[in-house]
DNA sequence: CGTAGTTTTTGAACGTGTTCAAAAATGAGG
DNA sequence: CCTCATTTTTGAACACGTTCAAAAACTACG
C-alpha cells in the first residue's frame, strides 16, 4: 500500500531520470531533434517505460515549462522589490520573462508547435498548465499591486489575466525575432510600454474605458 | 522542351486531382485525419507520386489557404463598395476574414500546428506565403485608403500590415473561442474596432505617437 | 517461504510524414 | 522506328510518436 510516497522511492528515481535526460536534451538539441528514443536509451530505460511516467512527449516538455516559470518568479522578485513605479515593475516582469527564453531562440519554432497543439498540457487552454497560468498571472497581479499608480476600477483586476496574454505574444514575437540576440524583442517591451504609459490618462476617458473593459473580459475567458 | 505549359497536360491533370481530393478531405475531416496515403490512394496515385507534386502534407494545406484567401478578397471587396467610414471598412474585411474560417472551427488546431510549424510554407515568415500575404495586407491598404478619415501621416503607411497581424492575432482568438458560433470573436472585431474609433484622435498627440511609430516598425518587420 | 496482487518494465507493433533509388512513361532528334 | 534524355510514377524503406499485451519485479499477506 505505502510505496512511492514521493522520495527516493525506486520509481520516483527512474522518472527524475528520464526527466533530467529530457530537459539536458531540450535545452541541447531542441524539441524536434530529442527524440524519445534516445531520451529512453540515456536514461537507461525502455522506450515503452518513458511513456509510463510521461504520457506524451509534450508532458515532457512540460516540466521544462515549468523549471522555466519557477526560474522565472525567482529573476522577477527581486526586480520588483527595487521600486514601486508601474511601468518599471511591469517591464521587471516582461523582461525577466524574456530573458528565460533566450537559451532556447535556436529551437524556439519546436517548441512553439509543440505549445500550440491541441492535446498538448501546453497549450493556454489546457488543465494541465493552469498552476503554471496562475503563477505567472500572479506574478503580474503582484506587479500591479505594488505600484504606487494605480488603475480604474474597471481595469484595474481584469489586466493580470491580460498582461499574462500580452507576454504570450511577447513570446510569440520573439521566436520570429530575427534581430540580432533578437534585441528587437526587448525593443518592443519598452516601446510597448512607454506607450501604455502614455495611454494610462486615456483610461479614464469614458468612450475609451468602456469598450476596452469589454475587451479584457473578452480575452478573460481564454484559458479562464 | 514545351511540355506541361500549364494547361490541361497530364501532370497538371494529376496535380489538380491530388489537390482537389486534399482540399475535399481537409474540409471534411480536418488537417490530422487527412493522411497523405489516403490523398494518394483517393487521387489514385501513389504515395511517393503525391511527393513528387507537393513536398510536404504543409504545401496541400497552402492550396487551401490561397483558396480561402481568395474567397475572402472576393467577399470583402463588394462590402468595402459600400461606405467610405474608417472604421465600418475595417470591420468588413475582419469580418469577411472570419467567415471564411467559420467551417474549419472544428479542427483549427490542427491547421493552427500546421501554420506554426518551422518549415511550413504557412509561417508568416516563409517566403511561400508572401503572395497570400501581400494580399490581404492590400485589402487592408485599400480599405484604409478608401475611407474619409485619415490616419497621421506618420502612422497610415505601418497600418496595412499591422492590421494584418492584428487579423492573424484574431484568427487565433477564433481557434480558441469555445463561444457557441464562436459569437465571442466577433465581438472582440467590434469592441476592437469600437476602442480604435475612441483611441483615434489620441493618435495625433505626440507623447502617443511616437512610440506607437516605433512599434508598428517594429512589427511591421514579421514577415517583411 | 510461498502465493496472490500490484506496480514497473519490456519489446514488438501500428500509423504517420517523408525520402529515395529504380522503374515506367513520355517526348525529341536522327 | 529507334535512341536517349527527361519527366513522371512506383513501392519499399526510415524514423518518429504512440499503444499495448505480456513479462518481470516488487510488495503484502498467510
Amino acid at each position: 500500500m505505502f510505496k512511492n510516497e514521493d522520495a527516493g522511492s525506486k520509481a520516483e528515481q527512474t522518472r527524475a531520470q528520464i526527466r533530467d535526460v529530457a530537459l539536458t536534451s531540450f535545452r541541447n538539441q531542441g524539441f524536434d531533434a530529442t527524440t524519445m528514443r534516445q531520451v529512453a536509451k540515456e536514461a537507461g530505460v525502455s522506450l515503452g517505460n518513458a511513456y509510463y511516467y510521461f504520457p506524451t512527449k509534450n508532458h515532457l516538455v512540460q516540466e521544462l515549462y515549468i523549471e522555466v516559470q519557477l526560474a522565472h518568479r525567482a529573476a522577477a522578485e527581486p526586480r520588483l522589490a527595487e521600486t514601486d513605479d508601474l511601468i518599471a515593475r511591469l517591464g521587471a516582469v516582461f523582461q525577466t520573462g524574456l530573458a528565460q527564453l533566450v537559451p532556447f531562440h535556436d529551437y524556439s519554432t519546436g517548441f512553439l508547435t509543440a505549445m500550440v497543439a491541441p492535446n498538448s498540457p501546453l497549450n493556454p487552454m489546457s488543465p494541465e498548465s493552469k498552476p503554471a497560468r496562475d503563477m505567472i498571472v500572479g506574478l503580474f497581479r503582484e506587479a500591479l499591486d505594488g505600484a504606487r499608480q494605480s488603475l480604474p476600477s474597471e481595469i484595474a483586476p481584469r489586466m493580470p489575466h491580460a498582461l499574462w496574454l500580452a507576454h504570450l505574444l511577447m513570446c510569440l514575437f520573439w521566436s520570429y525575432d530575427r534581430s540580432p540576440g533578437q534585441r528587437n524583442t526587448a525593443r518592443l517591451v519598452d516601446t510597448g510600454l512607454r506607450l501604455f504609459k502614455a495611454a494610462l490618462p486615456f483610461l479614464r476617458v469614458p468612450v475609451v474605458r468602456t469598450p476596452l473593459r469589454t475587451l479584457l473580459d473578452l480575452v478573460g475567458e481564454v484559458g479562464a
